[in-house]
Formats: structure tokens, C-alpha cells, sequence
DNA sequence: AATCGTCATTGATCTGGATCAACAAAAGGG
DNA sequence: CCCTTTTGTTGATCCAGATCAATGACGATT
């Protein structure tokens, strides 16, 4: 597998010298995690930038109780780690493999040292992090101000939105309900009644993973709704 | 009112050259609002990048049905809209000063133009908005993890830390208890209700925006308990 | 000092969704 | 291919906190 190539196609890398990127290459560490494995604990004080390039992995955080809640659903591109690769902070989340998952790991020195020399890599980085920011934003949006199933229609429409194309009405979960439940912040059989709600009322088709839309007009006004 | 004085003291703008700091300045705009005024809709295309200055602005989303999450409280010092500056998005939330406030407005072109040629100030930047994704995950924990006297503990704590130095058991609110309420993701009613249950329980004495702590162990456990 | 609007408080009631439990259906591993 | 584990489903019960309503207490404005 050819390293280099693989990041040079990375949003994240985009438009940083070819040069620079040779160095961060040599320096970094791949390495692959069994699904279910953690990739780093909220307490551990790791400082490195890991970028998912195979495999999926989910941040997430976790009461006393082991109730979770899932903050990010990562799959291949997706760096994490922004926060502690430019501060001494400890990781703000778990990170857990969904599946068995190949991970790009950059230590912090490295990144930091590299990507003062090259502001458009920050740019790139500042991009991430709003992106972020603003996924986080809605998601404490639907927790404080939506219900079950708003949250679920807004959630299968920004889905649709970037799974497949445009006008498309199918989609295929790429986690099990229980997973998706704790995305939703909810529990799974709050899930599982939602859906069949949903499902009697016409709006879609569940099977399996598949979703199939067939109202979408009802799915955009549930979503919009409150 | 010296404004490029008042920019080197930000930490937004540390270790960035004076000379460009200057050339920000000269380019920036500083307008004042009135309590309860909007700064910037979720609509609003408005490419720019805020400092609040003076008084306290706050972000939110709300709801079709009129019910709102407060995202961030800021105060003096603390930058916004660092999503859009650097994007074309439209703007992730809503701003509203909760007092009068003096804003200090910088276009994002100019931004985006200077930053480019500062890495630090590219590097302050990322510092920043890992701080607000940290924030937000926070948030997203308590709302979906923690119960309401838990989100208290959480929040007093974290008040007690930033506001006044280590030891200290004394608190003075900056918001109503409707606003704190807002920011919890809680009704007024249940805040209330919540702060008359610790009152009795002598784990704490509210006076008016005023609250001290009288047993700072039980807020401990309460803010680790779930 | 009087007035008006906002804010805090308390009580009564209602409800979305959590929790507990039991079972059916897949999925995966040996 | 069977056996074990993990999933999804459905029903019954429970509860934290929302909602509705009414009252008292400030605090600001004139």
C-alpha cells in the first residue's frame, strides 16, 4: 500500500507540497485496529493526529453508567485528533473501532512542526474544525430541541444528501440500529418503535440496513418540523 | 477607545505581527448593540469574523416552536464566526447580544488574506476552535448523558474554575436563571426546582445571581456521578 | 414612589421516552 | 452446519422533566 499516494488524495492534504508530505509519510505510523478495539481513551493524554483510511471508527462519550453517546461516525478521510495535536489538552472523547479499521497516526510534533510551514495545511485543518464545530452544532440542536423522530428524518436526509446522489431514495446504513441509536441519542427500542411508526404511516420501507424513502415530502416536514 | 490596543491584548492576536495587526484594524469595523439586538441569523450569508469586545453575546439554535438551546456564552475577548470567515457557508447559529455589547467586526476576505500570510494567527485560530469543539462536546454530553442537578454541578464547577481563583466558593451568575436555564437545556422550572432540592440539601445558598457553594464535595460527586 | 414588564417560584398534570423483560431473528465463529 | 452471541422487536411499567397556570418579587423606566 503506497502511503504517500493514499494521503495526497486526503482533503486534509490538499494543496500541501508534495515535499512536506514525503516527511510527514516517513514519519507517521500506520496501523490497523480489530472492530470493537479503542483507539484512545478520554483520559489518555496521547498528542498525535490520526487520519481513518480504512474501516470505520466513532467518537464517543460515556457516563458512569455506560450509557454512550456517539459525537462523530468516522469512515476514510476522516482525520481526528485536531484538538491535541496543536495543544498538550487530553483527547475530549473515546475513539473506538466500528470495524476492523486502518489508521494514519501523525505524532504532534511532527504535524505541528510541518504545518507551520505550510499555512495552507492549517487552512486545510481550520476547515475540518469548523466542519466539526458545525456537525456538533447540530447535533446539540437535535438532542435540546428535536424529538425521536425529527431527529431521525434529519439524520436519514443528510444521509441521503451525501451516501448517494441527489434525487436517490435509498440508503444503506453503514452501522447496526443500535449504533444509529446512540448517534440519535436514544435508545434502541425508542428507535426500533419510531421506525415502525414511521414505516406503518408510509414513509419508508426498513429492511435490514436498507432504507428505502417513499415519502419524501412527509420526511422533510418531520425533519423540518420542530 | 484605542481598537488596536485593545486587539494585541486578544489571544486571538498573540504573537501576531503589529504591522498586520494594523492593517486589521484599519480594516475591521466596531459597532455597538443594544440588549436582546441580533448580531446574525442562521440564514445570514454574512462572510465576517467577530471579537465581542464589551458585554456578552450569546449563540443559540431554536426551534420552530420557539424553544431555544444556547450554544456559547461569550464575553469579552472571545471570537466568533470563525466557521464562515474561512468558508462560504452560511452562518451555523444565532447571535444575540444579552447585553449592550461592543463588537469588533473583521471581513473575511481581509482575515482570510492576513491570516494566510501569519501562520501564528492560523495556528491561534485551530487553538480556539479545538477549545469550542471541546465545548461543544461537552455540551453534547451533558444533554444526552447527564440528568439536570448533574448539569448543574457540571456547570457551577466549571464557573467556579474559570471565574474566580482555585479555592474560592463564592459565584456570581452573568446571566438570569432563564438564560442559565437556556444553556442547560433545561425549563426554568426545572432549574429552579433543582437549585430548591441542593438549597435544602445544604449543598448550596442562591441570593438573587449569586451562589455559593457550601458543600463542594456533594457538588463533586453529583457533577462525576453520571 | 408608582407602574409595568420581566423574572423566580410553586403546584398540578401530562407525556415522551427510558427501563425492564421476554422472545424472535440474524450474524458469526468454531 | 450447529451453536453462541449479538441484534431487532414488542409489551408493560415508570419517571424526569415538560407544560400549564397562578402568584409573588424584583428592577427598570418615567
Amino acid at each position: 500500500m503506497d502511503l504517500l499516494k493514499r494521503m495526497q488524495a486526503l482533503v486534509l492534504f490538499q494543496e500541501v507540497s508534495a515535499e512536506k508530505l514525503k516527511v510527514l509519510a516517513e514519519r507517521a505510523l500506520y496501523k490497523t485496529y480489530k472492530a470493537g478495539e479503542m483507539l484512545i481513551g478520554e483520559t489518555d493524554p496521547a498528542r498525535a493526529f490520526y487520519v481513518v483510511i480504512t474501516g470505520q471508527v466513532k467518537l464517543y462519550k460515556i457516563s458512569a453508567e455506560g450509557k454512550e453517546q456517539t459525537l462523530n461516525l468516522l469512515g476514510p478521510g476522516d482525520p481526528f485528533g485536531m484538538c491535541t495535536a496543536f495543544a498538550i489538552d487530553s483527547f475530549p472523547a473515546n475513539a473506538m473501532a466500528l470495524e476492523e479499521s486502518g489508521i494514519l497516526l501523525v505524532p504532534g510534533q511532527v504535524m505541528e512542526a510541518i504545518a507551520m510551514q505550510e499555512p495552507r495545511l492549517l487552512l486545510n485543518i481550520i476547515h475540518l474544525l469548523s466542519d466539526r464545530l458545525k456537525e456538533s452544532m447540530t447535533l446539540i440542536e437535535s438532542l435540546a430541541l428535536k424529538e425521536i423522530p425529527q431527529r431521525i428524518a434529519s439524520f436519514l436526509i443528510h444521509a441521503l444528501k451525501r451516501e448517494s446522489g441527489q434525487g436517490a431514495n435509498q440508503l444503506e446504513l453503514t452501522v447496526t440500529q443500535r449504533e444509529l441509536a446512540k448517534i440519535l441519542g436514544a435508545t434502541p427500542e425508542a428507535l426500533s418503535r419510531a421506525l415502525k411508526k414511521m414505516s406503518n404511516a408510509g414513509v419508508l420501507v426498513v429492511n435490514g440496513r436498507s432504507i428505502r424513502i417513499l415519502d419524501r415530502r412527509a420526511l422533510d416536514e418531520l425533519a423540518e418540523w420542530d
